[in-house]
DNA sequence: GCCGTTTTCGGCCCGACTGTTTTCAGTCG
């Protein structure tokens, strides 16, 4: 397979660092950085685009001279410049940036003065007390960095599951927000911008500055004070999370809460823009020379750089800008678009409530339709449905709609049939086209390699009865990697065999994530969004889903369970014949 | 290394906090 966007930009970044650590011109470290950011949030290959004989340079952020190392990378697999740096620096120092309160500068430093190469001579240096004689680093620092390593050992995931951050933090937010004096406690950056995991959580206040940093750090869920000012102050949680709190007077908060929701390629995007206007923009406001424009509501600061408002989920850099500019902003999917839900479970296999329990919680939600889908009998762990057994099911999904007819909301019968190794399906063809909707998901030998794995799913599409291709990745996030994929060619297939790609709101898959929506629209290929309920609650998991699929780009027409029944049934009808 | 409607040189986002300093560099977001 071909060299992919990921391995290039991770190459970027390495030399970047290294290039920084060396002291290398700032604006250079960052040109690389910043060519490295485009290329993870492109959707097109760079390999092929060098294949296609494209010019590199119209790109954002590169020019002449990357062009030509890009086109290097991906014709010759080797990196020359990287390879120079490597060669007179070790690589090994790259981890020792991972170390918090360690930047570029001092693991220079320890690395001229100690001959410090990566964390073991780290380990070694500290034992034997030659760090703390370095300018520049006392106790603290020492301390800190003895800190990080001990607290490695024990490593866990480093980004926390949105969800999870978000349980972790609704108590301190509760007292935040019931403070005398507070105006506002809104979460801000990447839980913001609804991404699937959050490094840390930042939290933007207005209220009793000293009332809300006191209550923040004296919080009974707090393990750690980490930093403590007059207006923000950050803490680790006994669970492990960092979070940090910003105080801003109100007539700051909307440029605070711009500011804090980020991405920072956004913001220096934005900014940069508001240089060009002759204004400047910070936390605090939008100033000319010392006269202050605004700041109080976040949509002032796009007016002041003359776009139209952008919202959260988009601003990754990766072209909103532009589309703002353009007026091609998507109107972003919401929540109340979605007709039904496209795959749950019932007691027949391995979910906890009834059929007639999972029709009146997708009742409660106003669904138009929900579809029953069943594991398929390899799944034996899920107590998987046989022809016969799925048969019955059928039977009684028909039987359930006539004693609710005259309703506006349809059950539909459905399987979620296992994708066997080879390609083909977990039931027979005649079983299947009994159904509504199918959706065909993998559920085993993840292991096969790229090549096995695209043609092994290719082939399900290319089964008539198929609608879905489920939770496609199969990745659990932070437990199991993505399947080895060639994403350009099974969304091909997609497309070409008229199927849709599942976005999982499962908040341990959240697959297809972002990138891979992004993608799939842009060549055609229609969105499942669903939860794979395995309880009435589950249904509620929705909300997940409707954040990743804004991330990338979903407007309601891209997207499969937004249409009326009719039309729904209507297209997988087309499908199946 | 990139970029350009004050364009081919001279800029490149901006401020808070920390630790180690006697006024600031480094790091972080």
């Amino acid at each position: 397979m071909s060299v992919h966007n990921l391995e290039i930009a991770a190459l970027l970044n390495q030399l970047a660092d290294l290039l920084d650590i060396e002291g290398d011109n700032v604006f250079r470290v960052r040109a690389y950085r910043n060519a490295a950011r485009t290329i993870e949030g492109m959707s097109r290959g760079i390999a092929e685009m060098v294949a296609g004989g494209e010019d590199l340079s119209a790109l954002p952020g590169i020019g002449a001279a990357l062009s030509k190392k890009l086109a290097e990378i991906v014709t010759t697999g080797h990196f020359h410049a990287l390879e120079r740096e490597t060669a007179h620096l070790p690589p090994g120092l790259l981890d020792l940036l991972q170390i918090p309160g360690l930047g570029p500068k001092r693991v220079g430093q320890l690395y001229r003065e100690l001959k410090v190469c990566g964390l073991p001579e780290l380990e070694t240096a500290l034992a034997e007390g030659t760090v703390t004689k370095l300018h520049g680093f006392g106790d603290k620092t020492v301390e800190r960095i003895r800190d990080w390593l001990q607290r490695r050992q024990q490593a866990g995931p480093a980004r926390l599951r949105r969800d999870i951050a978000a349980a972790l933090t609704t108590d301190l937010l509760r007292a935040l927000r019931a403070l005398p004096g507070t105006q506002s406690v809104t979460p801000a950056g990447s839980f913001r911008r609804g991404a699937e995991t959050v490094g840390d959580m930042d939290i933007l206040a207005t209220g009793d500055e000293p009332a809300l940093v006191k209550c923040f750090v004296n919080h009974e869920d707090v393990a750690e004070i980490l930093a403590q000012g007059d207006t923000r102050a950050a803490v680790r949680l006994r669970a492990g999370l960092q979070v940090d709190l910003r105080v801003v007077p109100p007539e700051s908060y909307g440029a605070a809460l711009h500011y804090f929701t980020g991405s920072k390629a956004h913001n220096i995007a934005i900014r940069t823009r508001g240089v060009k206007a002759g204004i400047k923009i910070n936390e605090y406001g939008i100033f000319r020379g010392d006269a202050r424009l605004g700041g109080a509501a976040e949509g002032e600061i796009f007016a002041a750089v003359g776009l139209p408002f952008i919202e959260p989920e988009l601003r990754e850099d990766r072209g909103e800008i532009a589309a703002a500019e353009t007026g091609r902003l998507p109107k972003l999917l919401a929540l109340n678009d979605l007709r039904g839900d496209l795959h749950a479970h019932t007691t027949e296999s391995d979910g906890t409530a009834s059929l007639d329990a999972m029709a009146r919680a997708a009742l409660a939600k106003n669904y138009a339709y929900l579809a029953i889908t069943d594991h398929s009998r390899r799944m034996t762990v899920a107590h998987g449905l046989d022809a016969i057994r799925l048969r019955r099911q059928i039977a009684a999904i028909r039987a359930w709609n006539e004693a609710h007819a005259g309703g506006a909301f349809q059950l539909l019968a459905g399987s979620e049939v296992d994708i066997l190794e080879d390609g083909a399906l977990d039931l027979p063809d005649d079983v299947l086209a009994e159904l509504d909707l199918v959706v065909a998901s993998i559920h085993d030998h993840f292991g096969l390699d790229g090549e096995r794995q695209t043609a092994r799913m290719i082939k399900a599409m290319e089964n008539p009865h198929v609608h879905i291709i489920g939770h496609p990745t199969g990745r659990l996030i932070g437990e199991r990697e993505p399947q080895v994929l060639d994403m350009e060619r099974l969304l091909a297939g997609a497309r070409l065999h008229g199927v849709a790609m599942e976005l999982s709101a499962q908040p341990s898959r959240l697959d297809l994530n972002d990138l891979q929506c992004r993608m799939a629209k842009e060549r055609g290929v229609a969105i499942a969004i669903s939860t794979d309920a395995h309880a009435p609650g589950d249904l509620a998991l929705m909300s997940g889903g409707i954040l990743q699929a804004r991330r990338g780009w979903l407007e309601a027409a891209d997207v499969l369970n937004t249409r009326p029944w009719p039309e729904l049934r209507a297209r997988l009808r087309r499908k199946a014949q």
